[in-house]
DNA sequence: TCCAAAAGTTTACGTGAGTAAAAAATTGAA
DNA sequence: TTCAATTTTTTACTCACGTAAACTTTTGGA
């Protein structure tokens, strides 16, 4: 390694004695050219500095090698596990994967969305933020780039992907109700339509046993949820307007919160004997197992999500339509027994 | 908005009756042209929709605009959150912020080093892995792209703004001497100068308060801290090993991996009466106030670390040099006083 | 009204690579 | 050895915008 820096393909293509469309033709797939030329190629690779500039590539491209990643919440660490894995698939297949969080918020999602768009991304993978997306910004994001929706069913794009909520509540509230006291509902203003379909399976599931539903809905409508919980699980308990000493939470972090403000309470979580009541949360978040108690949930299939997604988005790109008019792909979710319920 | 699709700056000249080179000087900097050319140029693009080519405008520009943003672990609340502030105040100051996690691991570093460093961006702000970093990628990247580094000392770039460790644990060791049983140090393999740093300041503290110093290390090398503190947690409870009932630990996440040991041990924690072990932490993560109990801890100053981090850059960026040759800069910690020690 | 400074226009070239078409060279099977 | 298929080279144009230089227009104060 000479490390002699080159500035440009031409230069390049002086010291490997390659032509310069040659050159470009491997570039963008070293698969294209000969295999004695292959080698040659990347024995001056070896020999001298040089990657293409990424601002030329792109400008004269139609097919980028971008492919843009948009969540609503990347602190939340759901988000931040499945980008993990998404971005790893996107390397993995060449792609360069470059990620946007909406932080919550609409203004910043819009932000997000004009950049991804004019980095012209070959595809892109996004979770909307739901309720608050300004479905307008998110519609002409996705007429202009091939796009797939996952987690949050905001109908544009190609396709969605997500968890089957109707499947995953049912189960838990069977158990629940197998186990102990049925379960009210704990939520909060729902930011997008999981928590809506998280609510009307609750709803219908406590019907289908012979359960009288009851939702609560607290206060507060941040992504925020940890504090939202905590400080309506605070205020419910000291009210003692809890219908039920069985708790469902729309998701994980709500559960965590009213975990908190059951302990806070001086209320013991669990099922066994000596436990005022019984948390159960939904998603299986990265944290759950180390809440005090463990926290018993259902499981979203990330693995799942994660793949089905970047597969759609990949036969998408390779030319392919996605199958039927704009699937809607769910997968089920599995119940996590821990010691909260 | 007539919403028509203007293709190139070309024919938004023709549309917008304004010359290319005024327009390209516009879209540098909006402030650089006389008003009415402005307001005129800004009534057409409330009419048409144009944005420059990103890739076109970066090519031929030495300075773009912009800012790559390196996290080791993005899943890790602490980095969201810094990485959540730094994104808005580069939006607010008219760059582009774009965001790259190593996700704990060395060839993601490196990968999204040289990513980072093809888009050309007018200056990083970057948090290395620490011991895991390919020390010569870093310092390539940094040698070529204005850098500050942050949270973690590798000894590359401009400037490093990070914590006063010495200062901060050096605060926790005295409350936790003076309130009770001198405390032992639970820490893992250390995965950045921080670590160590604070092992070291834990040493110092204790022998100036004439204690004895104790320090305990669990395996793991991971970026799973929560995990690693709690099965280390459940083994050294089980044994009955730990050398004091008053542990702290290196930082926040371990803390919430021993606090839940402890409570699925059944050991009471906090400082009340009836309680078996106090439990402190250090970093005020996001998550601290949500445990059982609520962590006590020891805040990092995100807010200082963040703003004088992007000053810098943006000194850094406007041609300035930092100021005397790779300023360290250290802010103090505040004691978070909640119930677990 | 005048006039110098400031700002905008015209013209033309640079950036680094994609890509198309025709010509030349290489390959490998008969 | 021959020849058709495959690959590479040559040549030339494209992409969308930055930028420099010479020229023209606008601005605003005296």
């Amino acid at each position: 390694m000479s490390g002699r820096k080159i500035k440009n393909m031409e230069e390049f293509a002086k010291v490997s004695e390659i032509s310069r469309p040659t050159l470009s033709k491997y570039f963008n797939d070293p698969e294209s050219v000969r295999k004695s030329t292959r080698e040659k190629i990347e024995a001056a690779l070896e020999e001298y500095d040089y990657r293409p500039n990424i601002f030329a590539i792109n400008q004269n491209r139609k097919l980028t090698k971008t492919i843009g990643i948009l969540v609503p919440y990347l602190a939340d660490p759901f988000f931040a596990e499945i980008v993990r894995r998404i971005e790893r698939r996107c390397i993995e297949a060449g792609f360069w994967p470059i990620v946007f969080s909406a932080h919550g918020q609409q203004d910043l999602e819009n932000n997000a969305l004009t950049t991804m768009q004019s980095l012209r991304p070959a595809g892109a993978l996004i979770a909307p933020l739901g309720r608050r997306s300004d479905f307008e910004a998110v519609r002409r994001f996705a007429d202009d780039v091939p796009t797939i929706v996952f987690d949050s069913n905001v109908e544009v794009g190609e396709a969605f992907v997500g968890s089957n909520n109707s499947q995953s509540i049912a189960l838990i509230v069977d158990y629940l109700c197998r186990t102990g006291e049925p379960p009210c509902f704990f939520e909060m203003l729902p930011v997008n339509p999981n928590a809506n379909k998280r609510r009307d399976a609750y709803i219908r599931s406590m019907e289908r046993l012979g359960h009288d539903p009851k939702v609560i809905r607290v206060e507060g409508s941040s992504w925020d949820f940890e504090s939202i919980g905590l400080e309506g699980g605070k205020r419910l308990i000291a009210e003692r307007t809890l219908p039920s000493d069985t708790v469902l939470c729309s998701n994980d972090r709500l559960a965590i919160g009213l975990l908190a403000a059951a302990y806070q309470k001086g209320l013991r979580v669990g099922h066994g004997p000596g436990c005022a009541m019984r948390i159960a949360g939904h998603d299986d978040h990265p944290w759950s197992q180390f809440t005090c108690p463990p926290l018993t949930t259902v499981a979203q299939d990330f693995t799942a999500i994660v793949e089905k997604s970047v597969e759609l988005l990949f036969e998408l790109i390779n030319g392919g339509r996605v199958g039927s008019e704009r699937p809607e792909i769910v997968f089920d979710g599995k119940l996590v027994l821990r010691s909260s319920a």
